[in-house]
DNA sequence: CGAAATATTTAACCTATGTTAAAAAACGAC
DNA sequence: GTCGTTTTTTAACATAGGTTAAATATTTCG
């Protein structure tokens, strides 16, 4: 469901921000770009995405939360990420591609998106060349993000991560249910709620 | 130490042909690219780059192998790539961000590369726009490489990753010592050699 | 070529996490 | 608020891979 860019007060600044200030971006530029954007909801439990198809929009999570997973060769679901607001969400490998995605898009919370077409988003490319270096930069920050995850699955124990996700990603021990928390660290749900009870007693 | 460019037939061809043919430079534009570059040696054994240095140049390796790794806090190495005849080597992390490397870069092989500095690349980029999108789809590539890294570690048993690297990368199986795949794949050296010697039961 | 250094393999034992199953707790629709 | 469903916790047992140590095999270099 579509919204009019005459409610652009529901849209996080955070939005704005991000290519005004931190890209340079004018009040024109930024107006014409969010000229192209939709308002849309998605609501809890609901997929946004689903793996096989190809993606073809460029996607703002203005509010909510999702998870992104995978489905393995022995069909076990494998939580990559978990987005929250201010996130781009959406396979960026099937919409650069052009390949079906392998991944999933589950709503854990009722979400609102902004969300553009591949078409539009390489229109405006062409209209706003800053655009080009704004999606570089999200590919390189993308790719730090997974060269670190990759370091922290192979060097800590799940105690170690888990402790690290208390730290690091409050939002998601808060937020996300202990089962997507187990498949993101990759382990079984018991063995988190194995870990949990035992930091518990530490504590004590 | 650095060779003229006459020198120019020790280059792997595929140099050129990744700017010329994947990306439309001009014989012009790759002549002046490929002006900017010195060609260099390193020994086996030798290190390339360390950890905490801040990484200043675009790397390619022309010839030999290199493994790229990490120290983590109990001070075990974990290797996170090797890197073959016509690949980029180098944190672009850090080349990126202008943070300290976390990255070793050690040669396994005596190896040729092609170096160029950040500071002549950045004025290359001015003079040659097409390198931004040429940089803007390696960073894009290397996320989708590290993406599909995680999927494998987070779904694949031991045996299972090595007789898929046996079958997709078989240059790391052939030229590569066992406790550095073994560091790749994430185990102890005994570990790996066990499952070597399970898969050679089978096999009879 | 031969000695020293380094890398790989083997084996015995240990531990973290998986597996299965069931109980307890939390959630959600009516 | 209650009943049925889903999620989390607990426990007993199984197993992949870690740890330690020692025996072989291979490489390096004078």
């Amino acid at each position: 469901m579509a919204v009019p860019h005459h409610l652009e007060h529901l849209i996080n600044p955070k939005f704005k921000s991000a290519f005004v200030d931190s890209y340079g971006f004018t009040e024109d530029e930024y107006a014409l770009l969010l000229s192209y954007f939709d308002l849309k909801y998605v609501k809890k439990k609901e997929f946004y995405a689903r793996a096989g198809i190809v993606c073809k929009h460029k996607t703002y999570l203005n509010k909510g939360c999702m998870r992104n997973f995978t489905i393995d060769e022995q069909g076990h679901e494998r939580v990559l990420f978990f987005h929250f607001e201010d996130w781009w969400v959406g396979d960026f490998d099937s919409f650069y591609s052009g390949k079906p995605s392998v991944c999933n898009f589950q709503a854990l919370e009722d979400c609102e998106i902004l969300e553009i077409t591949q078409k539009d988003f390489n229109y405006l490319k062409t209209r706003i060349p800053k655009l080009n270096i704004w999606l570089a930069d999200k590919h390189t920050k993308k790719a730090i993000a997974n060269s670190q995850k990759m370091v922290e699955i192979k060097t800590l124990s799940l105690e170690e991560r888990y402790e690290r996700l208390l730290c690091q990603e409050p939002e998601v021990v808060n937020r996300i249910p202990l089962q997507y928390i187990a498949s993101y660290l990759n382990v079984e749900p018991q063995s988190l709620s194995r870990v949990r009870k035992n930091i518990q007693c530490k504590k004590k």
